[in-house]
DNA sequence: TTTGATGATTAAGA
DNA sequence: TCTTAATCATCAAA
């Protein structure tokens, strides 16, 4: 492509005669004026307010600066053809919609909105489980929080006054060198986009450390710590005084899990484990089998009483052979202390998991041989009853 | 260090 | 939504 034509150049005036204006040194000429306005920034304040002193009240100044004019006219059209700052861009938009799920998008408030905002970007939707780990998940988060809105505002400000200060120097300039509105405006939209940038480097900061500091949660969360054993009591002995139906509801597994002092998700884990565990290996839990069982006829001898005959527990120690020894009780769960057995005196059930059919018990007439497999009430059925459960012992 | 126990997670299915 | 079954990851005893 050949190059535009470019209107002939009028010939170089003569050099000017090589007089000292007035202000300057002695010696001084056009080339020297541009080299000291070039020289301006290195010199001290007071030395370039002189120096600039001098030079508006230099006699080649009108001339200085219609060159300058000139030179603007050939360059404006650059100027006119720089895009301004675009929409924001689909990263930005992301990052914007991360930090708003994550509560960075406003400072921290005091009090309840604050919480509840942390407890909102609580991964796993569970708020109010794991309190010590969740107030220190919730520290951090604010901590990032409060750093990233210091940083944000710190960026403005600073936004700001450069812009500010960059106009007035600008502004000032105008008076030397032809500065149009729209120049400046150019100068700011630079300055913004700057600015816009390094936004974007902080939110992006912002959003990885949230990021890490969730899987960093999320990974002490998946660290797990043996119940105690009053927990793993309190399970063992429902499971096995329920193996009929090991499935307790959902109002029994909260008391289980306050008894326990375990949460409820922890009760259904345990439960679902330790069904599919027993199913996998019942003789391997028969020996826990017999200590539960046991353990639950002590309790229940000691509940009902001295005096009165416990004569439920005959016949449990040693286990007879099969997955557990049979017996029939009614137990009626109490809120608020140990359970209450009733026992039925004329049946015996025999556990439960059936490889085919699943969870069964044998109920079987004490006086007679064994009969028909029957079924024991779910523990809803046991709701109805009056929270009087069937237990097999 | 190894190994079994155990709490937690996940995908699939009812 | 709950359960099962498989699996992971960690704990704790040997």
């Amino acid at each position: 492509m050949d190059a535009p034509q470019r209107p002939p150049r009028p010939a170089p005036p003569p050099p000017a005669p090589r007089r000292s204006p007035p202000g300057l040194p002695p010696g001084s000429n056009t080339g020297d004026v541009l080299q000291q306005i070039m020289a301006i920034t290195d010199q001290s304040l007071d030395e370039a307010q002189a120096r600039k002193h001098a030079l508006n009240c230099h006699r080649m100044k009108p001339a200085l600066y219609s060159v300058l004019c000139e030179i603007k006219e050939k360059t404006v059209s650059s100027i006119h053809g720089i895009q301004e700052v675009g929409p924001p861009d689909a990263q930005l938009l992301r990052l914007d919609n991360m930090l708003l799920a994550e509560g960075m998008s406003r400072p921290e408030k005091r009090g309840r909105g604050a919480s509840a905002a942390a407890n909102a970007a609580t991964p796993g939707g569970h708020p109010n489980e794991g309190g010590l780990e969740h107030s220190d998940y919730r520290a951090k988060l604010s901590q990032i929080r409060q750093l990233y809105h210091s940083e944000l505002e710190k960026y403005e400000q600073a936004c700001r006054e450069f812009t500010m200060h960059v106009t007035n120097l600008l502004q000032e300039q105008s008076r030397i060198r032809p500065v149009s509105p729209a120049e400046i405006e150019h100068m700011v939209g630079i300055i913004h986009g700057k600015f816009h940038s390094i936004q974007m480097q902080l939110k992006q900061s912002t959003c990885e450390a949230v990021l890490a500091l969730r899987a960093r949660f999320l990974d002490a969360r998946r660290k797990r710590q043996n119940f105690s054993k009053q927990a793993t009591e309190v399970l063992n002995e429902y499971f096995y005084s329920h193996l009929s139906n090991p499935y307790p509801s959902e109002e029994t597994k909260e008391e289980l899990a306050r008894r326990g002092g375990i949460t409820v998700s922890q009760v259904s884990n345990w439960f679902g484990n330790k069904r599919i565990r027993y199913k996998k290996n019942m003789r391997k839990f028969q020996e826990e089998a017999t200590i539960y069982t046991a353990k639950t006829a002590v309790d229940a001898t000691e509940v009902r009483g001295p005096g009165r005959q416990a004569s439920c527990t005959s016949g449990q120690s040693p286990a007879p052979p099969g997955p557990l020894a049979p017996l029939t009780v009614l137990r009626t769960w109490r809120l608020d202390g140990p359970p209450v057995f009733t026992h039925t005196p004329h049946t015996e059930s025999c556990l439960s998991f059936q490889p085919r059919s699943g969870w069964q018990v044998k109920q079987m007439p004490t006086t007679s041989p064994a009969g028909n497999p029957g079924s024991v009430p779910s523990d809803a059925s046991n709701q109805v009853l009056g929270r009087a459960e069937k237990r097999t012992l």
